[in-house]
DNA sequence: ACTCAGGTACTGC
DNA sequence: GCAGTACCTGAG
């Protein structure tokens, strides 16, 4: 891999780089596949480059190491922070396995990390994945990043920080038009607007309980279960938030057809449920025509 | 020309 | 509570 090429001193003419020595639980393929995250993209060399809490960055593997370069000195802490490094990965990955579904699912899901992601940018972003598809996700995020967001330069190239609350609450729905995120535009708007004003305080949210979470995040309107668990788990880190979409949903009824009481994986919740995720995705997406027909309500006719 | 995509709000029971 | 339906848009 030509993964060293990034590589040469602590500090590089056009970057800074920060290394995480890591154990077999870091994947960077997974973490960044897994759809918790819209921001970073695979490039041909096999690292990954985005945006992450403010900073433009590179991300790769070379051995036990994972490399990040960015835009500024002495970020090591934040990118410890933001993958998780705190947390004993291998050990949770065991208990999930509680049985031979999970055990596959976790197997599958080897690497994954749950990351620790800005608040406001997760809030919206789930906003807008809304019965979306993950490229058009992509694009409409890169598009509000792009017009609204502040330019940095990492290895001669732009990027664009994700807007803040207070720079999305002053525009207009015709202002956010450009984006092309349709009827989700009020909702973007209305989040954006109770966050700047301090009428949703996600880091005060972070530090109460998941119900109480919930309820506060399901208030806005455009924000259902579902966003509001993803918020919870990739944002609030209240690891035991399990949120269910479409495949979650069906994994469930393909193998718990009599329910299954998520409170026995406890905190790990959601890192089981990333497993189950990538799992059953993986299958779905090389079984299309077997799940066609079969989701979503029909018009009839 | 179609269906469908990591949902949610609204309506009517 | 639960079922039925509309909703912007564009990728496949």
């Amino acid at each position: 891999m030509a993964a060293v090429s990034f590589w040469r001193n602590e500090m590089e003419e056009d970057g800074y780089v920060t290394a995480l020595s890591t154990e077999d639980d870091f994947d960077l393929d997974m973490i960044f596949d897994c759809g918790q995250c819209f921001r970073w993209n695979a490039g041909p060399d096999g690292s990954w480059t985005g945006v992450a809490m403010g900073h433009p960055a590179r991300a790769w593997r070379e051995g036990n190491s994972v490399y990040i370069k960015s835009d500024a000195k002495n970020l090591k802490p934040l990118w410890e922070d933001y993958f998780d490094m705190g947390r004993d990965y291998a050990a949770a990955r065991e208990s999930v396995c509680v049985d031979g579904y999970m055990t596959a699912a976790a197997g599958a899901g080897r690497g994954i990390r749950i990351l620790n992601q800005d608040r406001w940018e997760t809030l919206c972003s789930f906003i807008i994945s809304q019965c979306n598809n993950i490229p058009r996700i992509k694009t409409i995020i890169e598009t509000l990043c792009g017009n609204f967001g502040e330019k940095r330069r990492l290895e001669g190239e732009d990027y664009y920080t994700f807007p803040d609350a207070g720079t999305v609450a002053s525009l207009t729905e015709e202002d956010l038009a450009i984006i092309r995120c349709g009827y989700r535009a009020p909702y973007i708007l209305g989040a954006a607007r109770a966050v700047s004003a301090g009428e949703l305080d996600l880091d005060a949210l972070a530090r109460g309980d998941e119900e109480t979470a919930r309820r506060a995040l399901t208030r806005l309107k455009g924000v259902g279960e579902k966003v509001a668990n993803c918020v919870i788990l990739f944002s609030l880190r209240i690891p035991g938030a399990f949120p269910r979409d479409v495949w979650i949903n069906r994994a469930l009824r393909e193998h718990y057809p009599d329910g299954i009481d998520t409170t026995v994986f406890g905190d790990n919740a959601g890192l089981a449920q990333q497993y189950m995720y990538v799992y059953r995705r993986r299958e779905g997406l090389s079984n299309r025509r077997k799940n066609a027909g079969n989701t979503g309500p029909k018009t009839g006719g």
